[in-house]
RNA sequence: GCGCCCGUAGCUCAGUUGGAUAGAGCGUCGGACUUCGAAUCCGCAGGUCGCAGGUUCGAAUCCUGCCGGGCGUACCA
């Protein structure tokens, strides 16, 4: 048995080829067939534009289409109970209100792996996110970058892809130097010497107390050797600590990568030059003024851009060509980067690059995360990376808790600007979109607990036969039940359009629909079949909410 | 100047990739706990989808031009 919406499409799908067949459309390219749920109940459970798609190729009026694939179609017993020509020629579909119950078996059968969908058939994907600078603590914006790339991984893992995540660490480059020097200046300050700390340095408190634990642990050792001398080992120190601290605020906030991509190590296998020797192959290296161009016009980027300086050292866009060179030959099908948006007009060279490598414009899928903007109450809290004053990601996840956190950063389409109000996110009330559906899963499980508690009994929910589900005659609990059966729909969009906040919208509004229904009926009641057809279909929920909410990476509380 | 993103209810945002009469939450106001969790629910009000054209059976969605906001525009990373 299928879910509903693919028991319809089927049907259509076949009504609809000999109608292209006579047409004379091959089947080689038969046009794809969409069903959506109307917003109107009145143009029935479902709804297809397929005759409306049709009038283009097939050069006929809609509606007379529509007829004919009505004509076409094998109803199966039970199943359909009418359709409509309607308007310019949508088919309207209702459903037999007895056949949505099969919906809710499929969920019960399926259980946690209810949802799955066989569409990335085992291609390799690579999720490539955060990648912060480990020159500083991650702070709310990357907490932003971290939540959308891990759920986007998960959902593209459960449906059906083989996924890795990935940190690419910016470990090279004078940054890192800059990095050393701050902290060589502030152990000299520690030290007692008096030091006129330079600016275009990292004044964060965090390199004072890289400094202090420094001191404590070798001492005096460096006092007063020249920078020069120790400036790798102060890097390489305030480097590993930074970036040790990196992955625990991670790990705290439930990401956890597979790869952590050095790009020292390009530079030391000598990736770099290797990658330019293959452009120039390709004729897509030349020099001028002294240094070695990349000719990323050829791919309609909007100029050239410079891969060796005039200085003779590599620019961070060559390591980058290297890396995402590296990436593919490591056998990814498709290699997903999810960048700050301030990096936006990197893009078209990134894209330029790995076709210049010999790969499609596609197989780079490049997903901008907007900024945040941090408040308190409405108000803006000061954010100057610069003079060090910032609010850490950690801090955040301490002060809001991590779901919290990562429902919020999932609440938005990630290219809009999102707002994120310390004081909403900890307060538990319905400004806060977490707990919303967090109660509506601990209510599920208070309903079964006191189930449990009277001796209802739920032989099904262990493997025993399903309860008779013909009691479920309420048009609330068909719209519930036609609601998780596009659960996989959600997850299928989501995944295709990289889209995570899918799923959180989704979430809500089943969790409304459910809110509203308990409000107005009871599950456990007086009469015992009701009471097994309303706790079947509860338990239902509960299992769509706990997937939905695991791929979130967000609890799913029995109490709260 | 050029490029990218965004303009939808008072506010914050969705809008199933071109579908039928535009959707939530917050906020305002008014209601619902002797009951399985009131962290919930029910109701009222709120719109020239920035503006103007174009494409077609059909546009918030696509194309062009304006207006307004954000970001970018390094031989930095």
């Amino acid at each position: 048995m299928a879910l509903m919406r693919n028991r319809i499409l089927e049907i259509l799908n076949k009504a609809i080829v000999p109608i292209c067949h006579s047409g004379g459309l091959s089947d080689q390219s038969p046009p794809c067939v969409e069903l959506e749920i109307p917003k109107i109940s009145q143009h029935g459970d479902y709804a297809s534009n397929i005759a409306l798609s049709l009038t283009r190729c097939l050069k006929r009026n809609p509606r007379e289409i529509a007829k004919e694939i009505v004509k076409h179609m094998e109803m199966s017993e039970g199943l359909i109970s009418k359709v409509e020509i309607a308007g310019p020629g949508f088919l309207n579909f209702f459903i037999e209100p007895g056949a949505w119950h099969q919906e809710l078996v499929e969920v019960h059968a399926q259980a946690e792996k209810y949802g799955y969908q066989e569409i990335g058939k085992g291609k390799r994907v690579q999720v490539e996110f955060v990648s912060a600078n480990p020159t500083g603590p991650l702070h709310i914006g990357h907490g932003r970058g971290a939540a959308t790339g891990d759920v986007m991984a998960a959902i593209l893992a459960f449906c059906g892809y083989a996924v890795e995540r990935e940190y690419y660490i910016n470990d090279a480059g004078n940054q890192m130097d800059t990095l050393g020097r701050s902290l060589y200046y502030r152990y000299q300050e520690a030290l007692g010497e008096p030091v006129d700390f330079p600016d275009g340095h990292y004044q964060g408190d965090y390199i004072m107390e890289l400094a202090r634990d420094l001191t404590e642990e070798v001492g005096t050792r460096y006092h007063k050797v020249p920078l020069d001398e120790v400036l790798p080992d102060f890097t390489r120190y305030a480097g590993d600590r930074i970036l040790a601290g990196i992955r625990e605020d991670l790990d705290n906030f439930g990401v956890r990568f597979d790869q952590w991509f050095s790009e020292t190590t390009l530079h030391s296998q000598n990736a770099i030059q290797r990658t330019i020797e293959t452009l120039k192959a390709n004729r897509y290296i030349y020099e001028q003024e002294g240094a070695l161009w990349f000719r990323s016009t050829a791919f309609g980027d909007e100029k050239d851009r410079v891969v060796v300086r005039a200085n003779g050292l590599s620019t961070y866009f060559a390591a980058d060509l290297a890396y995402h060179k590296d990436k593919f030959e490591r056998g990814f099908d498709t290699v997903i980067d999810i960048w700050g948006a301030d990096h936006h007009g990197y893009v078209e060279r990134m894209l330029a690059g790995i076709e210049a490598l010999g790969r499609k414009r596609s197989d780079l899928q490049i997903i901008l995360v907007q900024l945040v903007n941090l408040l308190r109450a409405g108000k803006p809290v000061a954010m100057s990376t610069r003079a060090g004053e910032f609010v850490t990601l950690r801090e955040v996840i301490d002060e809001v808790g991590k779901d919290a956190a990562r429902y919020i950063f999932l609440t938005r389409r990630s290219d809009s600007p999102l707002d994120f109000d310390l004081e909403v996110a900890k307060m538990q009330s319905n400004d806060n979109p977490v707990y919303y559906v967090q109660y509506a899963h601990a209510r599920l499980c208070s309903i079964f607990e006191v189930a449990r508690e009277r001796g209802v009994p739920c032989e099904w929910l262990n493997g025993g036969a399903n309860p008779d589900l013909a009691p479920l005659v309420l048009p609330q609990e068909l719209e519930i039940i036609k609601m998780l059966g596009e659960y996989p729909e959600i997850l299928a969009s989501a995944a295709k359009t990289l889209e995570p906040h899918r799923i959180s919208y989704y979430l809500n509004e089943l969790v409304a629909l459910f809110h509203s229904y308990y409000n107005q009926n009871r599950i456990l009641g007086d009469d015992p079949d009701l009471t097994q057809a309303r706790l079947y279909l509860a338990a239902a929920l509960r299992i769509v909410l706990a997937n939905a909410l695991s791929l979130l990476g967000v609890n799913a509380p029995e109490k709260m």
